[in-house]
DNA sequence: GCCGCGATGGGGAATCTTCCTCGATCGTGC
DNA sequence: GCACGATCGAGGAAGATTCCCCATCGCGGC
C-alpha cells in the first residue's frame, strides 16, 4: 500500500515537443483545460463540480459523442481530451486516431467503466496518453491528468485500476506497457485477432470463411490456434473472451 | 419533445403506507436523503457535489459494492438507496431482495449504465422502485428520486433513456412495465430463461443437460424454442443476447 | 541454404446444431 | 369430465463445427 504508486507512467515514443499545454497554461485560465468526452452526463457534470473545486482542473467543454471530437477540440483547444469508450455514435478509437493525425500534439486520455484488453490496446495503439478507470479515486485521475498535460515527452500513463489488472507481471518500467502487461492478446497474430473479432460479432465459420474470402478449414485452423493460445476450450469461450475485452459488442 | 416526458411512473402494488421519506424529511436535514452504491468513486463524488449545490437531495452515505448494503442502510436509514448494478462483489439483486425483506418500507432505485432486458426485469421483480440510466439528466433523476421518496403508494419510475429504450410499445399506464416495454425476454419460460443463462455462461449442450440432469436432446428443444420466439438464427446469437441483456456476464 | 513461423488449406472422426417429429403432463375454460 | 394449448422431454436425420492429423508456401534470420 505504498502511497506512490498512484499513477504509473511509461515513456514512450520520442518527445515531440508540443508544449501547449503550459504555453496555454500561462496565457489561459486557472489549471489543466479538458474537455470530456461522455455520454454519462451526470458523471461529465459531477468531474465539473469537482474539477471546479479543486482547481487544478478545468473542464472546458464536453461532448456526448465522438461524432464532434474534432471539431470542438479545434474551437476549444483543450490541454487534455478525455474520452469514455463505450458511447453511442461514431467509433472512440477511430476518432481519436484522427484527432492525433489532426493535431499531432494534441494529448487525450481515455476514461472507461471497464480495463479491457482490447480497449488497453487500442488505446495505445491510436497514441493516447493515459487510460484511466471510473473507479479510480479522483485524486489519482487528476494526478494523471496533471502528468499528462506537464510531460514533455509522451507517455501513457495508467491509473491505479488500470495496473491493478495488469497484474504483477507488469515490470514497472517497461518501454511498452502492452508487454509490462501481459496481455494474452498481443501473442496473437493480426490475422488471429481479426478473426477473433468476427467470431465475437457471433459469425460462423463459414461466415467468416465468407467475409476474409478464405476456406473454411482455414478459419478452422485460426481458430485452433486461438484457443490454444488463449488456454480456453471452446468457440463459446472465445467469443466470451472477443466481447469481455473488448474486440466486439455483445 | 414535450417536457412532460422526463420521468414516468407505473403505479404497481398496493400502497403500504411507510412514509419514511416525509418523516424524516421533517425532522431530519434538507432534501431527501440518499445512499448511493457505486463502484465508480467519481461518479458518486460527482453526484454529492451536485446534489450539494441542487439542495433537494443530499447524500448520506456511499458503498462502492453491494456487500454492506443492509448494514448500512440500518445505521443510515436514507429515503432513498441508489444501487449500480454491475459492480464487483456481492450480486446486487440478491442484495436488494435482501433488503426489501429486511425493509419493507426502504424505497431504492437502480442506476446503471445500461438499459438492459435482464436488469430491467430482475429490478422490477426484486421490488424496486425506480430505475434509470447514467446517461439520463441529473435533473430527471433528481426529479425521479424526488417522486420516489414523496410517492405514498409503491411506484416504478423509469428515466428517460430506460423508456426510451422500451420503444414506443409502452402504452403509458400499464400495471407492469414489463408488459408495457414489450421484453421479449418475458416471453420466454422460466425453464428457458435458465438454459439461456447457462448459454450465456459458454457451456455446451451436454453441460447444460448434466447440470440440469437432462438429455441433451432437451436442451436442444429449448433452445430451439428461444431461437423462433427470440428471432434469431443462431446459438451464438443467442449466447450474445443472454451477455447485452444481462442474463450472463461475458 | 536451412529453419522457424505464420498463413493457408485438406482429410477424417467425433461432436454439436438445427429442424422436424412425437408423446406426456398440466392448468384453463367450457 | 374433457378438449385445448402451452410446456417439457426426447428421438432421428442432415448438415455444420470441432479437433486431431498433415502439407504447402512465402518470408526473415542465421
Amino acid at each position: 500500500m505504498h502511497d506512490d504508486s498512484r499513477s504509473q507512467s511509461t515513456t514512450r515514443r520520442a518527445g515531440k515537443k508540443t508544449d501547449t499545454a503550459q504555453t496555454r497554461h500561462k496565457r489561459g485560465g486557472v489549471g489543466v483545460a479538458v474537455l470530456c468526452v461522455d455520454d454519462h452526463t451526470i458523471l461529465v457534470d459531477g468531474l465539473k463540480a469537482q474539477f471546479a473545486v479543486d482547481g487544478r482542473v478545468r473542464c472546458v467543454g464536453h461532448l456526448t459523442t465522438a461524432d464532434g471530437l474534432l471539431e470542438e477540440t479545434d474551437r476549444l483547444n483543450p490541454d487534455v481530451v478525455i474520452l469514455d469508450i463505450q458511447m453511442p455514435g461514431a467509433d472512440v478509437f477511430e476518432m481519436a486516431n484522427r484527432l492525433r493525425q489532426r493535431r499531432p500534439g494534441q494529448r487525450f486520455a481515455f476514461l472507461s467503466a471497464h480495463v479491457r484488453e482490447g480497449y488497453l490496446s487500442a488505446a495505445y495503439r491510436c497514441g493516447a496518453w493515459g487510460y484511466f478507470a471510473k473507479g479510480d479515486e479522483l485524486e489519482d485521475i487528476v494526478a494523471g491528468l496533471l502528468e499528462i498535460a506537464r510531460s514533455r515527452q509522451e507517455t501513457f500513463v495508467m491509473g491505479p485500476k488500470v495496473r491493478e489488472r495488469c497484474g504483477p507481471t507488469g515490470a514497472a518500467g517497461s518501454a511498452n506497457p502492452r508487454e509490462a502487461v501481459g496481455l494474452k492478446l498481443d501473442t496473437l497474430t493480426d490475422r488471429e485477432v481479426e478473426v477473433l473479432r468476427l467470431i465475437g460479432k457471433g459469425m460462423s465459420r463459414s461466415e467468416i470463411a465468407a467475409e476474409l474470402c478464405r476456406s473454411a478449414k482455414t478459419i478452422d485452423g485460426h481458430q485452433e490456434r486461438m484457443l490454444k493460445k488463449l488456454g480456453v476450450q471452446t468457440r463459446s469461450e472465445l467469443m466470451r473472451l472477443a466481447i469481455r475485452e473488448g474486440l466486439a459488442e455483445a
